[in-house]
DNA sequence: GACTCTCTGTACCGATCGGTACAATGTCTC
DNA sequence: GAGACATTGTACCGATCGGTACAGAGAGTC
C-alpha cells in the first residue's frame, strides 16, 4: 500500500493517546482496537512485536516530533530570548497547555521504564543537551547552562504532574511563564 | 486482635511499595500477596473493598505521615529559614533522595486519577496551603506565598519524574538545594 | 472441652488479558 | 480473470485478572 506511511503515522496517533490516557499496563488490546479502529489482525500485521513494539514505535515518534519541533531549532539558534520563547510556546502547545500528560515521564514512573530506559533517558538527555548549548551561548558557563536545562525539564514535567493533580492547567501556564523569565535570567 | 492496628499498618506500609512499583493498574493480586505475605483471604478480610480501598487506605496513610511531618510543622513554625530546611530534609528522606517515586504523583497521571481525585488534590493543596502559609509569615504577599509554595510543589515533582527517567538521584538532590534557596529569597 | 469469633489457605468463578491461527477479502500486476 | 500478496475479521489459546465461597485453623472465654 503506498498509504501505508501516513496510515501508521495516524495509528501511532491514536496508540499514543490510548497510552497517555491509561499508561503502559493499562492500555489493554481492547482499548487499542476501540481507539484505532483496527481488530487485532491489522494491529499484529502492522506491530508483529506486539504492545511493546507500539509503544516504543510510539515513543519514537514523540521524540522525532521533539527533535524537529525543539531540539533542532534550540541547537542552531542565534536569539536566545527568541529561542526560549519558541521552545515554551512548542511546549505549551504540544501538551496542550497542560490538558495533555507527556508519555515518557509517565513511562518513567512506572514498571514499564526498565523496557524503554533508553528511548525514556535519551528524550531528556538529548532536550537537555540542546538546551543547554543555548544556554552556553547566551553567556552562560558550561556547568551553569547544564543546570538550567535540568531546571527547565523538571519544571515541565512537574507543572504536569501538578496540573493534573489538582485539575487546574492554569498551573502549567504559570510555571511555563515562571520558567521562561528563569531561563532567560542573567548569570547569577 | 490486639495487634490489628499494628499490623494493619505493615500491610499499608507494603501495599504502598507495590503500587509505586507497579502502579494502581499493574498492581495485581498476585505481587500484592507476595509483597505482603497475605493470602487473598486475609487481604479481603482487612480489604473487602478490595484493590480500590486498599489503595485509597495507602493514599490516606501517606497524607497521614506528610501531614504530621510535613504539613503541622510549616503551619506553626515561626523561623522560616528552619521550616524550609526541614520540609526538605523530611521530603528527601520520605523520596529516599529521589529512589522512591511520589504515588500521589503517580496516581495523578494515571488513570486511576478519577477514583483518587479527592485524596490527590486534597493533598497537594493542602501542603501548598501550609507552605504558603508559613511563607506570608516570613513577609511574602499572599499572592507570592501561593505562587513560590505551588514552584516547590511542581518541583519537587519535577525532580522526582526527571531524577527517575535518567536513572539519576543527584538531579533530585540538585533539585531540592536550589528550591530551597528559592524558597528564601527576599520578595522580588 | 465446647462455644465463639477472628482470621486464613485454597479452590474456584467469570471476565479479560496479550497473543496466535487462519480463512476470507481485498488490491495490484500481468 | 488468474495469480500473488498485502490486509483484515473472527475464533480461539492458555494465562492471569480481581473477586468470592467456604471449610477449617487459631485464639479467647467460660
Amino acid at each position: 500500500m503506498l498509504t501505508r506511511g501516513v496510515e501508521r503515522g495516524e495509528v501511532l496517533r491514536a496508540l499514543g493517546e490510548v497510552f497517555r490516557a491509561h499508561g503502559y499496563e493499562g492500555a489493554s488490546l481492547t482499548l487499542i482496537t476501540e481507539a484505532t479502529g483496527l481488530g487485532k489482525g491489522s494491529l499484529y500485521h502492522l506491530f508483529p512485536g506486539g504492545k511493546e513494539q507500539m509503544a516504543a514505535e510510539v515513543l519514537a515518534e514523540i521524540d522525532g516530533w521533539f527533535e524537529l519541533h525543539i531540539f533542532a531549532p534550540l541547537r542552531i539558534a542565534d536569539d536566545p530570548t527568541r529561542a526560549v520563547a519558541a521552545m515554551i510556546a512548542g511546549v505549551d502547545q504540544y501538551f496542550h497547555s497542560g490538558d495533555r500528560v507527556c508519555l515518557v515521564g509517565m513511562v518513567a514512573l512506572g514498571s514499564a521504564r526498565d523496557s524503554f530506559s533508553e528511548a525514556v533517558d535519551g528524550y531528556f538527555a538529548r532536550w537537555q543537551t540542546a538546551l543547554a548549548s543555548l544556554l552556553r551561548r547566551s553567556g552562560l558557563t558550561n556547568s551553569q547552562a547544564q543546570r538550567r536545562a535540568e531546571d527547565a525539564l523538571l519544571t515541565i514535567q512537574g507543572a504536569l504532574v501538578l496540573a493534573r493533580a489538582r485539575s487546574d492547567a492554569k498551573i502549567f501556564r504559570r510555571a511555563l511563564s515562571d520558567l521562561t523569565a528563569r531561563l532567560l535570567a542573567p548569570p547569577a
